[in-house]
DNA sequence: ATTATAGACCAAAACGTTTTGGATGTCAAG
DNA sequence: CTTGACATCCAAAACGTTTTGGTCTATAAT
């Protein structure tokens, strides 16, 4: 049997709104009185329904996150941090984190449109955006509150928190042409990926700035994943005139290349460097230790979920747009000869 | 504005029980009138409010899962995919699924409670179980529907599915035995979590079984962490009689192990075996590929999410107890010379 | 002509809160 | 004595559903 608000109120010979109003330290409610119901509500172990307070209310306290089944999953560690970032976030003020994975067999935007109007979520949180993407659309149309983690390319209007993936990949080329490398490989995720569009920007531009030759055979599209990387480093590997060293679109493909490497008996660090994105806690570890541009994944989560709360509860957001600068980590894949 | 059940009342001047019932296809009314208000409800958009609903039925249909932050992260690639398996599970008979992470200053139990009482989840998942787990012994006490991932040792009934982690390390060790190792490591995580317990158990069971000397100071305890992994590895390794062989709770720890032993200079694979237990993707693509005991973690999180809508449905549960047998898959990191 | 039976519908209650708009009593000031 | 202010309390409405327990009408059976 569970407690409810009438229960506490029979007991203590009181109305249903006095016991609510004195739960609440509402100021219309006697000092003894207060005292009284909240000790009658502990000793019955009272717990609000938060069903009942969420219909009163009209918010739901949680926030949504839907992963389809084509983008990142949970076990990608740079995508589980930022989760976690999210999670710690909200979780301390309160909501909760609502997580679908959406069926392939059901429209991803109908799950959007299920949660929403059916009061599920008071706002959602869109990740690893497209350069168009129709996720932002669709809520930007429903007039849904929502941040996206990433930008969009067509110009509209929204609050977004990004990694400044152009700069970083600045400074991964720039650094790798420090070194002398003249043939650098991008490894690359498809071009759809906003972060992708901007790492791929970055890398031609640090390529002109550093006066070095344009080769499109050595761009090679794959998944984001390590499997994907091993793929496309030996198809690098394989060509006739193959790069020194290769950049790549995040670090579980930095490792899948390296793989690729090892496996046609080349020396990653000596023969061939490689350089990563993302620093998940596996670059640090790994054979050689990987260089790489690091995100700070927790803090870009809590950032992210610190906006979205404001944004439910109907708060002006202080800053609509954040870029986060990434910082190059230099470790032995790029420079076997770097101990630390 | 917001469609309820009045508006398209109101719309085809029916009464709003009539609407609802038409909704929901009960047979006492017209065909004619069941057709005019579906139509009318997809004209307005209609979407039911599901937390009316879910006051009126007294179910949540959310199933909760609390990570406490010293249990595995969401960045753990295995538990990842567990998670991902309980996710499609349950989301293709339209539970929810809500991931808690606990705040460090709030009891967990604490979190279980309010919860459950607030009536926000109808069944939780308790995962990575101790050997003696206040959780289950709270959930129990009570009464609320749940399944956990792993046993507990003090003889209390509850659903659960677990791995043979006892039978997955007899046939490490007997594999390493096979290939001659007579000294054994381990690297292992608390004591307190059943399943290191039950590898324990396993251990020693092949060690006697093959007739190796048990030498306790080859046992070392870490966290479940490349890193705790990375740490226990330079301690075996600069014993003055190391292991010949290392096997080990998780991949993660193996994959640590295996760059303690690079870091030493040593060839995994020849110099030393290392063997891991999970089987995540980065085992098949680690290097040298690690030897691991395979668990079926998709399937897994698939199963106990099957239970737990189950018992949230209050359905009697066909099987209380899975046992799930993992498979060893050998790679090069104990037998180099092992090619695929 | 009465009584059943079935078909179509609905008002009201319920789920457990919070909010609204008073009501009541006391006391001090005028 | 009246007025106003204040402190304390509460009934009723509301949130959007589903369920309960009907009513009413038309037709069929007796």
């Amino acid at each position: 049997m569970t407690i409810t608000l009438k229960d506490i109120a029979r007991r203590v010979n009181r109305s249903v709104t006095t016991v609510s109003r004195a739960l609440h330290d509402y100021d219309d409610v006697n000092e003894e009185t207060r005292e009284l119901v909240k000790r009658t509500a502990r000793e019955l172990g009272y717990m609000p329904n938060v069903v009942a307070q969420r219909l009163q209310k009209r918010r739901a306290d949680t926030l949504g996150l839907i992963l389809s089944t084509s983008g990142p999953r949970l076990s990608d560690p740079h995508f589980g941090e930022v989760l976690a970032g999210v999670s710690d976030e909200v979780a301390q003020v309160g909501f909760d984190l609502l997580i679908s994975i959406s069926d392939p067999s059901l429209d991803e935007l109908e799950l959007y449109r299920q949660k929403i109007s059916g009061r599920r979520v008071d706002g959602v949180l869109v990740v690893r955006t497209r350069c168009h993407d129709e996720r932002v659309e669709f809520l930007l149309r429903h007039n849904v509150p929502f941040v996206a983690y990433g930008r969009t390319l067509d110009g509209r209007d929204f609050p977004y928190v990004d990694v400044d993936h152009a700069a970083g990949m600045r400074a991964s080329v720039q650094h790798l042409s420090d070194l002398g490398h003249r043939r650098i490989g991008f490894v690359t995720g498809s071009p759809d990926f906003t972060l992708v569009h901007y790492q791929m920007e970055g890398f031609r531009q640090a390529m002109t700035a550093c006066a070095l030759p344009a080769d499109e055979s050595l761009v090679v599209e794959a998944d984001l994943t390590q499997r994907g990387g091993y793929g496309a480093g030996q198809a690098l590997f394989s060509q006739s005139d193959p790069p020194t060293a290769i950049v790549t679109s995040n670090d579980l493909m930095a490792l899948g290349v390296m793989s690729a490497a090892q496996d046609q008996g080349l020396d990653v660090g000596r023969d061939i460097a490689v350089s990563g994105f993302d620093d998940i806690p596996l670059a640090e570890t790994s054979h050689p230790t990987l260089t790489t541009v690091r995100q700070p994944a927790h803090r870009l989560g809590q950032l992210l979920g610190h906006m979205l709360v404001g944004l439910a509860r109907g708060e002006p957001l202080s800053e609509q747009h954040v870029l986060i600068q990434p910082s190059l980590i230099i470790r032995q894949s790029t420079d076997l000869d770097l101990w630390l």
